[in-house]
DNA sequence: GTCAATTCACATGAAAGAGACCACGGTCTAGTG
DNA sequence: CTAGACCGTGGTCTCTTTCATGTGAATTGACGA
């Protein structure tokens, strides 16, 4: 037996190397790669360069706002361009520097301190993380830019996020640093995928954050399409795609607002899977099984990651679904999940708490949860779980995995 | 039959507490010359 | 004398709890036709 598999085994890696690879060079598919050249993009490059280029000149130049749904390539832009822009300034050894900050990252940015932090560490110091008051750590960061004379370029990533989390207290700060400033000047480009966040900000903030805005509008499916032949031709061996394929990803991705992130995730999963099976060439049922297994990975991802609690919450609600049909309310999650607390020697938190936990569930996309009023027998969420078939059985035995039942 | 009041079962908010981190500064201790 | 171990203090952060307030429609019940 023991033998057979070794065997096996061998024989797998042996053909594994036999076999032609179908990409030359993953990375440029992976989301983070800024290209040689960017497409469909010219406009927006070219008012960008404009607003920046007073800069080299070590003017102050305005604020920008960029707005634009997930996946139309408002960072990979901003950064193409900045990226040109320090070149130029490397060059003429024009004191610029450029900070990128992605305000999603948890660790980096869900509180002021934090942030502030961030952006000392990227002017090379350290701070440490946590345990100075936020006003020190302000100075500092004050200290640092202003210590000799440059101009930052500051590009806030996801900026709604940020705001969201701690409040838009740090944004009226930053943009008020330069009146404290003697030497440098910060200019600030905020990246947002929410429409219309800036609405939604003070608007003191918002008129000297957006003194210019940008909009990055969806890119259609030709020119998802013109995307993707373009990286897959650096990605992937010559005729390693088979005809079609990368019409099919597009429509895929055009599908829900034009996400050329999404687009390239497919092809590359596909191209993945195409590989391991063996295939010569990326199929058209490779895209479909990709994007089943995307969905699937972020799916367990998201489950996964979670603390105890939320394990023990979603455990209540997988169990009365097993039992029965319909919708579920928020009492009976509470007691199930009582009982599930007891069974697994876990503190039960308040109803309060679950009421959050369940909201955040949803806010997943793990479970759905719709507040609905049903009149005099009072108020509550309908919980459904959307999760299909055959996700069930792994999602469960992952929590009772974690919840060590 | 109509319409406002009531009522339910939570949702949603705000504030405050607990416990974990962490840096910093002072004190103690042991090892060294 | 000095480096390192070991507190105590003061600060932040996250997760919770406590207390309060809000909410939307089914139900009730008063009222008038």
């Amino acid at each position: 037996m023991a033998d057979k598999n070794e065997n096996e085994l061998v024989d797998y890696f042996e053909s594994f190397l036999k076999q032609k690879p179908l990409f030359t060079n993953k990375n440029v598919l992976q989301s983070d790669y800024t290209p040689e050249s960017l497409k469909h993009r010219e406009v927006q490059i070219n008012s960008i360069a404009q607003i920046l280029a007073p800069a080299l000149r070590l003017e102050k130049p305005s604020n920008i706002f960029i707005y634009g749904k997930t996946g139309t390539g408002k960072t990979v832009t901003v950064k193409y361009t900045t990226e040109k822009f320090l070149e130029v300034a490397k060059k003429r050894n024009i004191p610029i520097k450029v900070i990128y900050v992605n305000c999603k990252l948890k660790k980096v940015a869900d509180t002021e301190y934090r942030m502030i932090a961030q952006l000392i560490k990227e002017f090379g110091q350290e701070i440490p993380a946590t345990g100075l008051p936020t006003e020190e750590v302000y100075s500092h960061f004050f200290k640092i830019v202003d210590e000799k004379k440059q101009l930052v370029i500051l590009v806030l990533d996801e900026i709604d996020q940020l705001v969201e989390k701690i409040g838009d207290e740090v944004l009226y700060s930053l943009t008020r640093i330069n009146a404290e400033l003697k030497n440098s000047q910060i200019g600030i480009i905020g990246i947002s995928n929410n429409l219309i966040f800036a609405q939604t900000l003070d608007s003191r903030i918002k008129s000297s954050l957006s003194q210019e805005e940008l909009v990055f509008s969806p890119y259609n499916a030709l020119q998802i399409v013109d995307i993707l032949s373009h990286r897959a031709k650096t990605a992937f061996e010559k005729d390693a795609i088979k005809q079609g394929v990368i019409q099919k990803c597009a429509a895929y991705a055009a599908r829900d607002h034009g996400d050329a992130r999404r687009a390239l995730d497919l092809l590359r999963v596909a191209g993945e899977i195409a590989e391991r099976e063996g295939s010569k060439k990326v199929e058209m049922k490779h895209i479909d099984d990709a994007e089943a297994k995307i969905e699937k990975d972020c799916m367990v991802e998201a489950v996964e990651t979670q603390p105890k609690q939320f394990h023990a919450v979603l455990y209540a609600i997988m169990s009365i679904v097993s039992k029965r049909d319909g919708f579920i309310h928020t009492g009976e999650v509470y007691e199930v999940y009582k009982a599930v607390c007891i069974q697994t020697n876990l503190r039960p938190l308040t109803q309060r708490r679950v009421s959050d936990i369940i909201g955040e569930l949803d806010l997943l996309g793990i479970i759905n949860a719709k507040t609905i009023s049903k009149g005099r027998y009072g108020r509550t969420r309908d919980i459904s779980v959307i999760i299909a078939k055959e996700m069930v059985e792994k999602i469960n035995s992952i929590l009772k995995n974690k919840l060590e039942l």
